[in-house]
DNA sequence: GTCTATACTTGGATAGAC
DNA sequence: GTCTATCCAAGTATAGAC
């Protein structure tokens, strides 16, 4: 039950592995459908179900590649996490970049967060911090992935929050863990019963709540906080 | 993998099993310390380490009295779930009925999420609901001990929100299914680390905003929204 | 690098003695 | 109702042929 831990960094094989040496056309070719593989098991069956043998059937090659290309499974979903992760990064800022406003924020989070939900990206995640509890060695690693969301969350939030006179009320912190698991949970109970409409509503409604309180925030609210436009 | 599916509901053994016949004193007793064996492990080990052995030996009982009692694995996990979804929603109830304004329903469910948080009562939930995708056959259950929270939570949020002229801008049922899914996601999330100070902060801080926002509603915003004290 | 075969462990579940 | 013994499926991981 607990043998991975120790391993879960361990290099691919004990000679130095596939390394993608210079000339190696076409490898690591293997180690992404590999991956690909990994998520898709980790989107459909869960952590719990996320076996080298459901893996491997998935992807249509061998359970044994598993071990030579990532040492062991926990090396695997970890690998896995990173490439949903930079994706999906990669996604929101080019997303999000652009807004300034609280109303194009919540527009344009939603329309990426919409395909999160319907893709099952974010269940990647989710299914890997529920199953750090069943293997600890997991822990600081998803750990560490899990931070630069909040990073993002904070960052942007402060930049829309920026001359709204509501940047001192909640602490963009406090924002940024609040929102990270909210989506997480969201993540979570949409998958249930494969129902999205719930969360696609309180998109919506989120989306319109942005554009009311901005609205009431031009209003002339900004004053009683104590606050000055810029 | 799915052989489970089927047998969720079945009941304990096939002639009728230890019903609590009427005269019968202490039997009952050692399905209550495996529901309480399963609980723990759920906590400790989630989903995914909560097998019928790992659960037997934590309690310090024969691993085949889980079959005799309650079937399968997947009927004890239900078990658990009804118990402490009982046992915290009494508590949530209890603390919440008395609260009538935005602050004091912060405060009291704020008081009462912490406990959890430190319990892990939540997380029960949360690592069922993780491991649903494993086990198909446990979403419909699982989806069923789910709702009550969001009506719960729902009501609340209308009783308290009833004539602040709040009420009508976020709909009580996408407020319910998010704040239940915020729960979540911020069970997962403390659990991660271990560090629950995050939430601590959170809590305080929604406490906080609670109060003040209440005292902007006093201040005429009612009037703003259009909406006339009852 | 990839496949087959295999060792060994853990897990769900049942039979049958007590 | 509880325990021992046991069956068999599934899991991780490795060795060794190709």
């Amino acid at each position: 039950m607990l043998k991975a831990v120790a391993n879960v960094m361990r290099q691919p094989n004990p000679k130095g592995g596939p390394m993608e040496a210079p000339g190696s056309r076409g490898t690591g070719n293997t180690k992404h459908r590999i991956v690909d593989a990994a998520i898709e098991t980790l989107k459909k069956d869960g952590f719990a179900g996320a076996s080298a043998r459901t893996i491997a059937e998935r992807g249509g090659f061998n359970q044994a590649l598993i071990f030579y290309h990532f040492g062991t499974i926990d090396g695997l979903l970890l690998a896995a996490l990173d490439r949903t992760s930079e994706e999906r990064m990669r996604a929101y800022r080019e997303a999000i970049e652009g807004a300034t406003t609280l109303t194009e924020l919540a527009t344009v989070a939603g329309r990426v967060f919409r395909e999160d939900l319907r893709s099952g990206h974010i269940k990647v995640m989710a299914e890997l911090i529920a199953g750090t509890s069943a293997h600890p060695g997991l822990g600081p690693e998803i750990s560490r992935r899990v931070e630069p969301w909040i990073e993002l969350t904070r960052e942007v939030g402060q930049r829309v929050s920026r001359g709204t006179g509501f940047d001192g009320v909640l602490p963009p912190e406090d924002m940024a863990f609040a929102v990270v698991s909210l989506f997480l949970g969201i993540e979570l109970m949409s998958h249930l019963d494969g129902d999205t409409t719930r969360a696609e509503r309180l998109f919506s409604v989120a989306q319109g709540l942005a554009s009311t309180f901005e609205g009431l925030l031009r209003f002339g609210t900004g004053a009683m906080v104590g606050e000055e436009a810029p």
